[in-house]
DNA sequence: CATGATCACTGACCGTAGTCAGGTATCAAC
DNA sequence: GTTGATACCTGACTACGGTCAGTGATCATG
C-alpha cells in the first residue's frame, strides 16, 4: 500500500533520528556533554576495560583521554593499574559514579516504557525492533563460545526446541527437556556452546559434544528467523569445526530432520556426508565430516 | 524468548544510531557540513519555503541564515523575494544545486536498497519500520483536507476496503470500485476528504458527502492498524465535523457495520444517535448527529 | 500612521567533537 | 639488550553546531 521502499526508510530514518536526538537531548539534561555521559554509561557494561570501551564507541584516543580525566575529576570514576599489563588502566566506578550511571539507566528506561506503552501492540512493536537492529546489526555479528547454563544459551535452545515443535511432524516439547541437565556435555573439554551474538542479543547457537574421544558430534544449530540470509549458520558451522579441531577431534557426526531443509542443503554443500543411522528419532538424515 | 524490553530498545537505539551516523557520514563525503547538506536536501520537499524548511530542521535564524549564504556561495540555489510578503525570502535550486540534491536522493537511496536487500523479508522489514516510524511520529500527527483524487486518498480507500472485506462479513471487494468514480461529491462545495498524515505517510482518513442541502454524509472512516489507540479516529471525526460546519451543513448522517465495533463505539461516545436506516449492505447500524 | 509582530540578516561568542603530531611507559619477541 | 608494537597521555589546532543581542525591512492592526 506505502509508496516505495526509499521514501518508507527515509521516513523511518527521519522518525528514528529525532527519538535518538531526544533521547540524547535527555542524557545531556545531566550537565555533562553527550561523549562524557556516553563513556559512562559504557564503563559498567564493559566492566572498565578502556580499550573495549574505545573501540566500542569509536572514539578518538586523545579526545577519549581526555573524557576520562574530566569524569574522573568529577570523582565518577577511579582508574587503576590493569593486572598483568602495566600499559593498560582499569576504570572503576566510584559510588557517585554507580549513582550516575543508575540514573541514566533510570532515564533511558522511562523513555523506553514511553515507547512500549505507545505501540498499539508491545509485542509486535518490540519484535519489529528486533528485526531492524538485527538487520542493521548484520556484518557487526560475533561468534563467541559460551557457557552452556548462560541464560542466553537456554534462551537460544528454547527458541531452538520451540522450532523443531514447528517444523518436525510429530515432534512434541517435552522431549527436550529445559534448561539441559547433560550441559556439562557441551563444556571444554568435552563440548563447546557457541553463540552468535547481534550487539547484545543472541541470534545463533550451536553446540558440540564428544561421542567417543576423537569423534565429535554437533547438534543444535539455531539462527533466529530475523537474521536467516546472512550466513550465519555457515560461520556458525565453520566456528564449531574449529573448535573440534581444537579440542582434539578429527571426526565430527550430526543427526537431523527432513523438516529441517534449510540446514541438510547446507550441510550437503560444506563437505558433509551421509553416513548410516547413529540415533533415532526426530532424526531423518545422519551426516558425517572428517576435519 | 528476549531479555527486558528496555534492553531491546536499548540495542534498538544503538543499533539505528549507528546507522544514522553512517548516513550522515556519507552526506558528508560530498564536502559539506552535516547541517549544510541538510537544508539543500530539504529545499525541493518544501518547495523553497524558508520557514517551513528552518522549522522543520529546528535551527536557529543565524546558523540557518549562513547556511543559505554558504549555499549560495557555492551557485547551489538563488534567493528570489517572495512574492506576496516583502519580508520572506524563497530557496530555488539552481541546475547544479539540482544535480547535487539528485545526487544526495541517489545516495540516501543505495543505502535503502541496501538494507532491504539486508532483510530475510522486505516486506515483513518495510512494515516493521512503517511501525515504527508511525508509533516514534505519534503526537505529530496531522489531518489535513486532501484531494479524493490524490494518490495517498486512494491508497487510504484501498487499505479501508480491504478492512472491509476482512471484518464484514459476506463483503466482496468489488462492491467498491477504485478509483473512485464519483470523487467530486468528496471535494468542496459537495463534501470533504481528510487526511491523517505521519510525516509524509498517510495513516488515516474520512470523507464527507452532501446528501441534500444542509444534511451530510460521514463515509469511510479509516485509521491504519500501526496508528490505532492514540486516539486518532476521533481526531478525524472532529475534524469532519469542523469541515461540515464550514460547507454550512447542521446536521450529519453516517452507516457502519456490526463488525467494525470500534468505530460504533467512538460513535456512541461522541454525540451520535442510532437513527433509521437509510442504506443497504453492508450496513447495519445508522447514526445521526446535529451540529 | 503609529504600534507591535514577524522575517531575515549580522557579528560576536562558546562548547563540543574530532584530528594530529608528538611523548612516555610497558610488553612481547628475538 | 634491542626492536617494534601497544596503551595511554598531552598540547595545539580546527570545524561545526548552537546561542545571543541587535539591526533593518516588512507586514497586519487599529
Amino acid at each position: 500500500m506505502p509508496p516505495d521502499p526509499a521514501a518508507r526508510i527515509r521516513r523511518f530514518h527521519r522518525a528514528v533520528t529525532r527519538e535518538a536526538g531526544a533521547l540524547d537531548a535527555s542524557f545531556l539534561g545531566r550537565g555533562r556533554p553527550l561523549g562524557v555521559a556516553r563513556v559512562l554509561w559504557q564503563i559498567p557494561r564493559q566492566s572498565g576495560d578502556l580499550t573495549a570501551i574505545r573501540a566500542g564507541l569509536g572514539l578518538d584516543s586523545g579526545q577519549f583521554s581526555r573524557i576520562l580525566r574530566s569524569l574522573e575529576r568529577e570523582g565518577l570514576i577511579t582508574l587503576a593499574r590493569h593486572e598483568g599489563d602495566g600499559r593498560r588502566r582499569l576504570a572503576r566506578l566510584t559510588g557517585a559514579g554507580a549513582d550516575e550511571v543508575a540514573l541514566y539507566n533510570r532515564l533511558s528506561d522511562d523513555s523506553a516504557k514511553g515507547l512500549v506503552a505507545a505501540a498499539p501492540n508491545s509485542a509486535v512493536f518490540l519484535a519489529a525492533m528486533d528485526l531492524i537492529a538485527t538487520v542493521l546489526n548484520r556484518g557487526q555479528t560475533e561468534v563467541r563460545l559460551a557457557d552452556p547454563d548462560d541464560p542466553a544459551a537456554q534462551a537460544c535452545l528454547q527458541a531452538y526446541f520451540d522450532l523443531l515443535v514447528a517444523q518436525i511432524d510429530g515432534m512434541r516439547h517435552d522431549h527436550l527437556p529445559l534448561p539441559d541437565p547433560h550441559a556439562d556435555r557441551y563444556r571444554p573439554p568435552n563440548g563447546a556452546f557457541l553463540i552468535a551474538w547481534s550487539d547484545d542479543l543472541a541470534i545463533g547457537c550451536v553446540s558440540l559434544r564428544t561421542l567417543v574421544p576423537g569423534l565429535g558430534e554437533v547438534k543444535r544449530l539455531w539462527v533466529a528467523p530475523d537474521a536467516r540470509g546472512q550466513g550465519l549458520a555457515r560461520r556458525l558451522m565453520l566456528a564449531v569445526e574449529e573448535q573440534a579441531r581444537k579440542l582434539g577431534m578429527t571426526q565430527l557426526k550430526l543427526d537431523t530432520n527432513a523438516g529441517l531443509t534449510d540446514a541438510i542443503a547446507l550441510y550437503q554443500k560444506t563437505g558433509w556426508s551421509p553416513t548410516q543411522a547413529y540415533s533415532g528419532f526426530p532424526s531423518t538424515h545422519w551426516f558425517a565430516k572428517s576435519l
